[in-house]
DNA sequence: TATGAATGAGACTTCATTCAT
DNA sequence: TATGAATGAAGTCTCATTCAT
């Protein structure tokens, strides 16, 4: 029977993600060292062993739940993006959604740059890599479709894009209630576009710079011999 | 007599600061939770009771380490921005600066933002404000010069500023050994120029010191290999 | 069908010898309390619960494997007697293999006399008697012979008997590698026999014929390497 | 004040000794694993925590309780010897203190032999040693004065005197009520006689026997190699 | 008969904080 | 003001045992 099959594996996939979704309300509540196991367990509807047959232990429930966050998040994100075409709107898409749900879950988003025990090289935190090979693979579309200058570094700029954004929603947090996006939108893509595209709009004349960078070219290819 | 006044006063004043670095040490080598005021109480070579005449309780300890670490930062960016004239320069000298010191302090720093207890609204984190309002100044002064465009908005540019560069230090350590802060410091004037002013034709195109930079950029690279 | 009934019968009565043997290891190997349940199971290559089926809890499974030991030890004894031929002898062949074999199973040895639980009346220990027994027949038998002092209390010299071999190898364990059995043999025998034989001018040493054929009977062990 | 001093150092003691004796108590009772530390802590009139700072954990706090024992028994033993004067009347002292002492604690004498934490080396169990050197002198001084014969092996009779009494205990205690010592005494001073005193009444040559005894001894040796 | 996921009581231990001295 | 022994609440995790399948 089909149906016996599948309820079995079903149950323990629903049974773990009642248990991440408990833990999830639990740590958002209290933080990470403040909620108890035992909480956890209650409001997930299992005995407190059974969470310890889930996960390995609280650390190890918290990582669910980081990662959790981060596969949504990346999931959404990709979502966002998809209606956009241009690698400049879908720049805009992905500030934009980025602001309004990290503004929307901007205590899960804290709780996961926390590190809670001594620092563990690859636990917590490689969950990010996801959502930000989603920016940097827009950067790298517009860099091959001339939208964006060649020689931007995506790794630079993902710092002003992703740093500027959680700036931005923590004071707007911190601020009061009016929160108002479409500033943070403009200026982030101004900044950014600045960035990317550092020719535009100005006349170009072959000058002392462009000289030197021509001896400096030269000086490349005599160093790759 | 007033040496044994002095005297009096100066030795709480002695007391409280080497508790305060021994909290900073254990804080920073264990992170919030795991730090011990028993530790902490012996190597300030003090007992136990003694750290609560000082502070109300672990949570307050933990306060005072951060605002030292704030209050340290502002006196630094405030000689740093001191050398410079023109708001411009200002705002690279403060850029550099405070680039370099969260590179160094980094873990104080995130030690800083993290929340260990449940949330207070005006606890830890409000020690910022110093640090922001030099930024703040730089600002105003620049628009009241006519450098920057009137219509700034200093909170925004603000998040781009520290979110960028926070971001970036994260980056950085995360990357590897090799820190290059020329670059970041490059984008990141290019970023906020573009938006303090508008009117300027957008972007600033890096002139011959920054492009011979560049350069060499691309030259340390090939070093590299 | 014999065959199939049979198997049936054999296949639970080697499942139950899986059991035991798993838990024998597990238990010399961490001790009572410290072995799990879920480990004796998984190296006996069944489910957690069957071993419920086999024993009622951990405890019976514990005596199930001390009384195997005893049986063992039983049995290997009467084999080991039954080449001798006078009480005198039997005493010797059966100290002479107790001592080797309390060395040889030593952990195994201890476990039977540690008391993990409250203590029992008659659960764990009772599987010595049928040990005891053999002792106990041998001095009887000698009594009716008329080689042992009719008065002689068997129950008392078992104390002597067994006391003397346990401790002998703990001190034996304790000391180091070398281990020395004949000695031990020897007084235990010249004691044994003063007790045994009190009118017959209290010991007897061995004489030149029975020392001789003794030196002989190692030679002729090596000569079996 | 002397009053106040003593006061502060006799309370700690008077703690630690409130917390062994009621560990002793809650370990004979329940057995090492199933005694609980809060239980000691209460019956000791501490908090749990304050056990800890007397004693690291439990097996520490057990260690203690065995120490304490043994150390107890080696002082009623040479109490016990002090009125004797010869040898042969402080073995018999001894004997008869042991065995009597041995019966009245027997669960704790036996606690002290069991190893419940994966065996270690001079934990738990070292601590008889102070009770066997009395025996050893004992001896010695035999020896010396020429009571018993040179050419015993004080380690070889210690295991025939403690496990006798040891074994005898047992069996006394399994039997029944009424304990009769005194055959027991009799037996092992018969036998500890028979072993230390082998010369006498029975003339000792060095004869062919030894002589062949010892060459196969070292036949053995060669053989091992 | 066999399974193994689930249970849940309970144990040890830690450590911020207090308070008598 | 300073001490540091004492407190005791609280938390994580283990593991023998059960029971629905």
């Amino acid at each position: 029977m089909t149906v016996g099959t599948k309820t079995k594996r079903e149950k323990l996939a629903e049974r773990e993600d009642a248990i991440v979704s408990a833990a999830t309300e639990a740590f958002l509540e209290k933080g990470m060292s403040a909620a108890k196991m035992a909480e956890i367990a209650a409001s997930a509807g299992v005995a407190e062993g059974t969470l310890y047959l889930y996960f390995k232990n609280k650390e190890a429930l918290f990582a669910a739940v980081v990662a959790r966050h981060w596969e949504s998040l990346t999931e959404g994100a990709t979502a966002a993006i998809a209606k956009a075409d241009s690698p400049d709107d879908q720049l805009e898409a992905l500030a934009r959604y980025t602001l309004r749900r990290i503004l929307a879950d901007w205590k899960l988003f804290e709780l996961s740059f926390v590190l809670h025990y001594p620092v563990k090289e690859d636990g917590v935190g490689s969950d990010r890599r996801g959502y930000v090979r989603i920016f940097d693979q827009i950067v790298a579309r517009g860099i091959d479709r001339g939208t964006f200058a060649p020689e931007a570094d995506p790794r630079l700029v993902r710092d002003l894009f992703f740093g500027t954004i959680e700036y931005a929603v923590r004071s707007i947090l911190q601020t009061g209630k009016n929160p108002k996006l479409e500033p943070v939108v403009i200026m982030l893509l101004t900044a950014v576009r600045a960035v990317l595209k550092p020719g535009q709009g100005q006349a170009r004349t072959p000058d002392h710079a462009e000289r030197i960078e021509a001896a400096v070219t030269r000086l490349e290819k005599l160093a790759e011999r």
